[in-house]
DNA sequence: AATGATGCCCAAAGCGCTTTAAATCTTACT
DNA sequence: AGTAAGATTTAAAGCGCTTTGGGCATCATT
């Protein structure tokens, strides 16, 4: 059943039926409740296809997922950060777009959806420094918002971020608080820009009480459980061992955990850890009190906004870029306590 | 740039571009050469939507996200299986469509997604006993792919399925073999048909060496680390503690690792545990040797696979379903052992 | 009664592409 | 030279929708 089909059954023009559907206000009460009706009898919608084409827009958000060996953009918060994004998505009748790409083609992918006239926008993920794609996107004139920030771009453009600096500068005090002085951080990949931020904040925690900084306990790489397993495993059993171990991502926690006991002592006694927490669903860090202390934000949330800032965009373009800090909370768990040997 | 303003920047007519661009063979060499190398570098490519309207294909594949409190679809295997799917769809001209819908109004969006032409075909997720989108999705002749087997279902319909019920028989079969004679299942809502059989396949292992079912020590629910934690924890304190766990997941299989050593027993000495592997790319179970004992069958692949069948279904449409029935590993790791006091 | 508003409705153009049917140009063969 | 067959090319018709620019009643205003 298409537009012609269902108003030749009415006896009414296309016009009249496309404008009762659309919402109009040129239409009578009576002959609206008709149109809808019979709408609704024969199960017509609109070829979304053919609208687009007449109206220019698609309702289609673009999400690109780099494929490239390195970093794996399918990570666990990729899952809770698309269900945030297309929550809003279907409030706001949008839809969501998924392509993949190789890594250095991505400037071309844009253009090309832009062209193909695919999407109305597209969301940015895993901004690095400097990162090249905002510059790319502003040129083009493709509406975008990045879930992150991107440190040395100075143009103005719609990003969602947690607040990466405090929250570690927050969480290398509490711990310093609690009399640590040995303190690693087991980072992700520091072109990452939230991975900058995070170490930044680290730095300036342990700098402010004129702490050294020894890179020998600043890991950073992908942020999986393996990763924290390793390098907690390899810096318990050095000379020096830390004494506490702040960490990215609650998958690398799991690891720190597991190194830690295999070690045969105790989390939160032996050694504290805070690590972030994006609240991934099907992983809480435990119940009324968390497992881990953690600097905690939810990336369900941020996909949200980010996709409401986008949506915003598109449907007025003529509109200043939106920016949002979220601020994480620093949550005490269990993982935490004095340094051993602190008074 | 469209087809318009190209042809006649050529001093061609459309059609002849449009053919020469896709590749059709009603074209002499050097004006194809001549007109790739304008659309080139004019930066051209056909507007999908057009293309679309003109053709009746879209080059999309849909996936339904059910909104439900109850299951939660954005769960850990969600990104792999859709990592896998894409990477397949982009090596065959495909992209991904993701809509959320709310769990009742399934069979209406599946009705819309056919009437509104944005979808090709799509994306079964998470089948139950007698799925009723199966039967619908026939009915309305949207091509479709299932991930996993609906039982109860007749009609044919291309599947990709990991044997599940072998899988959970074999490994109650080596767990028996070690010994054991108590052994727990910790299983995903057994609403879910690979619940069920993974269940049917326990029960088999138990019963063909004529051991008794205990329904208290066969849990399902929701596939998380808090519900492998709670539910091991209340087991090993319960008056008949089980001596070997069988576990869905291996996020769930973390949490019920969690509360063994939190109970001071050791895995793989006072507890067994063999786990279901998806091969989480962030998640690995392990290097060389796993961590846990597990079945393991990538979920990865299994989304490569069924993109796979559905885009045949799609460029063959009267071609019979495919199914494809993987066999999992079981591999062994260090988290299975002879049961306490066997000989 | 003539005029201007207002409310409803419609015909037709146009979005950018693919593809059918037909035209033109070559080449091959009598 | 004349013609059929084959190779290229083109004009034009859709695909299904939105929206512009009128048109025709109806109603209120001078």
């Amino acid at each position: 059943m298409n537009l012609k089909e269902l108003s030749e059954k009415l006896g009414i023009s296309q016009t009249t039926v496309s404008r009762a559907l659309g919402g109009y206000p040129e239409v009578s009460e009576t002959t609206r409740q008709s149109i809808e009706a019979a709408a609704q009898r024969y199960g017509y919608f609109p070829n979304r296809r053919a609208a687009g084409l007449a109206t220019g827009r698609s309702n289609m958000i673009g999400h690109i997922l780099p494929k490239s060996t390195q970093h794996e953009m399918v990570n666990p918060i990729f899952g809770d950060f698309v269900a945030g994004a297309v929550e809003t998505y279907s409030s706001r009748g949008f839809e969501m777009f998924l392509s993949q790409v190789s890594d250095q083609d991505e400037g071309a992918t844009y253009r090309r959806l832009l062209q193909t006239a695919v999407v109305d926008g597209v969301i940015v993920q895993g901004p690095r420094a400097n990162d090249p794609r905002i510059q790319t996107l502003t040129e083009m004139g493709l509406p975008f918002a990045v879930h992150g920030r991107s440190s040395g771009v100075n143009v103005p453009y719609n990003w969602v971020d947690v607040n990466n600096k405090s929250s570690f500068l927050r969480a290398t005090e509490f711990l310093l608080d609690l009399g640590h002085r040995r303190i690693a951080l087991i980072n992700g990949f520091e072109d990452m820009d939230f991975a900058m931020r995070r170490r930044n904040g680290y730095i300036a925690g342990l700098q402010n009480r004129g702490i050294e900084i020894d890179p020998s306990i600043m890991k950073s790489q992908e942020m999986t459980e393996i990763y924290g397993y390793h390098q907690t495993r390899d810096m318990l059993t050095s000379d020096n061992p830390p004494t506490a171990i702040l960490v990215s991502s609650l998958i690398s926690a799991i690891g720190v955990r597991r190194a830690i006991e295999e070690a045969g002592l105790t989390m939160g006694k032996d050694v504290s850890v805070i690590t972030h927490d994006d609240e991934l669903s099907y992983l809480r860090n435990g119940e009324t009190v968390p497992i881990f202390t953690a600097t905690r934000s939810s990336v369900r949330d941020a996909g949200k906004h980010v996709a409401n800032i986008l949506i915003d965009q598109i449907e007025n373009p003529n509109s200043l870029p939106q920016t949002q800090l979220l601020e994480a909370q620093l949550v005490v768990g269990r993982s935490t306590g004095p340094a051993p040997g602190s008074k």
